[in-house]
Formats: C-alpha cells, sequence, structure tokens
DNA sequence: ATGATTTTTGAATGAGGTTCATAATTGCTC
DNA sequence: GAGCAATTATGAACCTCATTCAAAAATCAT
C-alpha cells in the first residue's frame, strides 16, 4: 500500500519534472501508473494533498545534503554557513523541487491538502530542524556564540526566514534584476555572513574581505560538495 | 477603460476578502459587476494575469506606511527598523495582501500572467525600493554604514529576503510552531537588529537587552503608527 | 462453493476558465 | 439623419480537469 503510494509519487514527480507544476493532471498520472483514478484518490485526498505529500517526500534528499555539513569536522560557524551553501546547492540542483515547495507553502495550496498530510508535512520537516539546532547547541558548548535570549530554533529562524525569502525573490523572475540585485545566491552568502556576525556567532568574518569569504566558499565545495561543478558555487567571480 | 480595470480589480479585491483566492471566480466577477465575461476578458488575459494586477496595486497602500518610515526625522537606523515594522503590521493588517502576494509571486502563478503584467508589477514595486535605498544613502552620508562591497540595493536584499521569508513562513499554518519558533514578528526585529549590526550600521543594538529593543519599537509606534492597535506591536511583553 | 466484504474501476458529474460568433454600439461620411 | 465601417460587448457554448460513486471485480471467511 505504501509501496504504491510511493510509486504514484515517482511518477507525479517524472511529470512534473517534464511538465511543470500546474500541468500535472491527476487521470494522466493515473494513467501512467496503470491505476484507475478512484485508486490514485484512495491514496490522496486531493491534488493538492498529493502535492504535500510530493514536497514532504523530498525533504529527504534535502536533509542528505544539510547532514554533510553538520557532520563536518570544522568549526561551528563553517558548519553553519555550509547549511546556507546546502541549501543553494539544492535549490540550483532542483529548481523543481523548490518551485513546488514554494507552491506548496502558499496558503491558498497548503490549507486544501488534508490535515493528516499536513501533520506529515510538518512531522518531516523536524530533522533538518534538529540538525541546524544541534549545530547551535555545539556552537554554544565550544563557546563560538554567547546569546542567551535566544532558544536554538529561535536564533537560527533569521538565517531560516533570509533563506526562504531568497529563493521566493529569486523565483519571481525579473524581481531582483528589476532591483539591480544580480548574484542574488552570492548576495545571500554576505548577508548570511553579516547576521552571523551581529548574532557574535565566533569567528567573525570580515565582510569587506571578498577573497576571505570566497577562500571559504571554495573549500566547503572542495571538502563536503566536491560533485556539484564549480559552475554552482556562488563566489565572487562567478555570475550566479 | 482605466477606470474599469479599477473597477474590476476594486470588486475582485472585496470578493477576495470575503471568500478568499481560490474562491475567485471570472464568472461571478464579471456578473457583480455587471459586465460580461468577455468584457472582463478584455482587460486581463487570465485570472492569473488579474491577480497580478490585484497584487500590484496593493504595493501603493504598502508604500504609505513605509513612507512614513522614510521620513521620520530620526537616526537611519530606527527608520530602517521602522520600515520593517511597518511591513509587520501592513502584513497583519491585511493578511489577505500577503497571502495574495505570496501566491502571485509564486513561480507557478507568476509565469502564467502576460508579460506586460509583469512588466507594471516590477515596475510598481521600484518606488519601494528606491525609498529603502534613499535611506541606505542617508545613512552613508551621515557615516553610519560604512560598507563599500555592496551598493545601497544589495545592502539591503538581506533584510528584504528576511522579510518576505518570515512572512512566508508564517502564512504555512503550523510550521513555525512545529519547530518551536512562537512569535515569529517579535523574532524578525530581533533578527533584523542582528542583521543590522552585521553590516555594522551605527548605532548598534544590544542584542541581550531586550528592554531596549521594546523602548525603540514603543517610540516607533507612538511617533509614526498610533492609529495600530499596540497589540499589533511585536514587542516582548505581548504575545504576537 | 457460496455469500460477505473489500477494493478497483472509469464513465459520469460538475465546476469553472476561456473563446468566439453574433449583436450592439459608436464613429464617420455624405 | 441615413447608411456604412469599425469597434466593443455579450454570454452561450466549449473544453479542460478534478472529483465522485454505482457497479464490477477480487478477495476473504465459512
Amino acid at each position: 500500500m505504501a509501496e504504491r503510494e510511493a510509486f504514484f509519487l515517482d511518477h507525479a514527480w517524472a511529470m512534473i519534472q517534464n511538465e511543470g507544476v500546474l500541468n500535472l493532471q491527476m487521470a494522466k498520472l493515473a494513467h501512467r501508473c496503470e491505476y484507475s483514478v478512484g485508486t490514485l484518490y484512495q491514496h490522496f485526498t486531493s491534488k493538492e494533498d498529493l502535492l504535500v505529500a510530493l514536497a514532504t517526500r523530498s525533504v529527504g534528499q534535502r536533509l542528505s545534503l544539510y547532514q554533510r555539513a553538520a557532520a563536518w569536522q570544522a568549526p561551528t560557524r563553517f558548519r553553519i554557513l555550509a547549511v546556507v551553501l546546502a541549501d543553494i546547492l539544492f535549490a540550483q540542483q532542483s529548481p523543481e523541487y523548490f518551485q513546488l515547495a514554494q507552491y506548496v507553502s502558499t496558503h491558498t495550496i497548503w490549507m486544501a491538502a488534508s490535515h493528516e498530510r499536513r501533520e506529515l508535512a510538518l512531522e518531516a520537516s523536524q530533522p533538518l530542524g534538529d540538525l541546524v539546532a544541534s549545530i547551535v547547541q555545539d556552537a554554544r558548548h565550544s563557546g563560538d556564540m554567547q546569546d542567551s535570549q535566544l532558544n536554538d530554533r529561535e536564533l537560527c529562524s533569521g538565517l531560516w526566514a533570509m533563506c526562504e525569502g531568497m529563493h521566493s525573490l529569486v523565483s519571481a523572475a525579473g524581481l531582483l534584476e528589476a532591483h539591480s540585485v544580480p548574484r542574488p545566491y552570492q548576495l545571500l552568502i554576505i548577508q548570511a555572513h553579516a547576521l552571523l556576525n551581529g548574532l557574535n556567532w565566533q569567528p567573525l568574518m570580515d565582510l569587506q574581505d571578498a577573497g576571505q569569504q570566497d577562500r571559504l566558499l571554495e573549500r566547503i565545495m572542495a571538502e563536503l560538495f566536491d560533485e556539484f561543478p564549480l559552475s554552482a558555487c556562488p563566489a565572487g567571480s562567478s555570475p550566479v
């Protein structure tokens, strides 16, 4: 049963990658899977429900990238930045996923999914939060972070929002260009450094020293994400 | 002609506020405006096109709040924070608008609108960017800000992304609660302070001193946004 | 083998976005 | 102001799907 659900989702994902979210049709999907429409609807209460399920499933892939960052033997500040980089790389590698995730987390779509499905989605996102929180905890223990006002989750909420927000801005084609903001993901890295500096997360990064920032990025790419093309790295020189 | 377009948009907005974005029907809208469906389609190439037009129009209301912040006789750092607060207040005052804006800036919807409509939307958003950029310029002149790596727009991109991102996270019901992040807008203020500190935007704010932050917020509320209920202010004590 | 229960099916339903042939109106000329 | 051309408005018809549900098929229990 769970197997068939996965089967449906596999094919739905393939269809979305070919034809976009808007063109996914329940009847086509059922036909492609050689099941009837009714059977499809036994698994998903609605199309939106299926989309949320799909987005939920992809969290796993994202997590595996994040985990490299969390498990890295490096100062906590580097590790948290590596998470941001993982986020960026994944967004560039699977733009369809981000498009879907964004569409799904829209109030309009989110609320159209079943309550159970939403709960499952929230549960699935927990490991991502846990992972980031664990880095914060390490940072507190090692003395890299001294803040006492915010708990582990709250501390990262700004960084989280910033990443999410930049993805949103990027996906509205033309918006950033219209506002003279090219290379959004390079900027995201710089702004993330600024935020982490502001939170007093040691070791601080000199924002005026682009070379130092690039070297760190390149190191993370080499040590954690070496299978990604260098062009994916939002460094100062490359036009990402 | 432009008058009739505005007429359509007025009624569309009213209908969305009553019944939500998903329940807006082109035929109902036309009927309510006492025009035929065909006439409606002379103004908007599709439903998505209309939604983008609607979102575009609402930028004006948002702008008027931002302008108070920009025109305020106060240090630039206070003014930029006032912009963030204006954003939050507007989001709380017009949740329908933000829901719409978010829905519309989804790749899926955005790309379904006509090219011309998208251009208009981008143009309409310029004043918001200009306004923020002008504050940055003042900050550079007065010496509050010394960064030389980023231009005026780029400098604020992180703050912009952070605000957008937090709105996104808030609108996915249950997501923040699931991650132990209550009172998102209070957090947004704190994180904005952290980011501004990191950018070295003077005068720096002591992140550990919640009282000082609250006093600033209350001052902005009193001097700029006194018609808003105090409960709208995301201060430390109130449970927003 | 037979009846009961569960699962599957896909044609039918219905909702609603979009189109386009027709009708109405406006503008122009003599 | 009559006649004609050009423009604009109309809304029924069309078409695309998501969703449902009565009937058929498959499975299980005795």
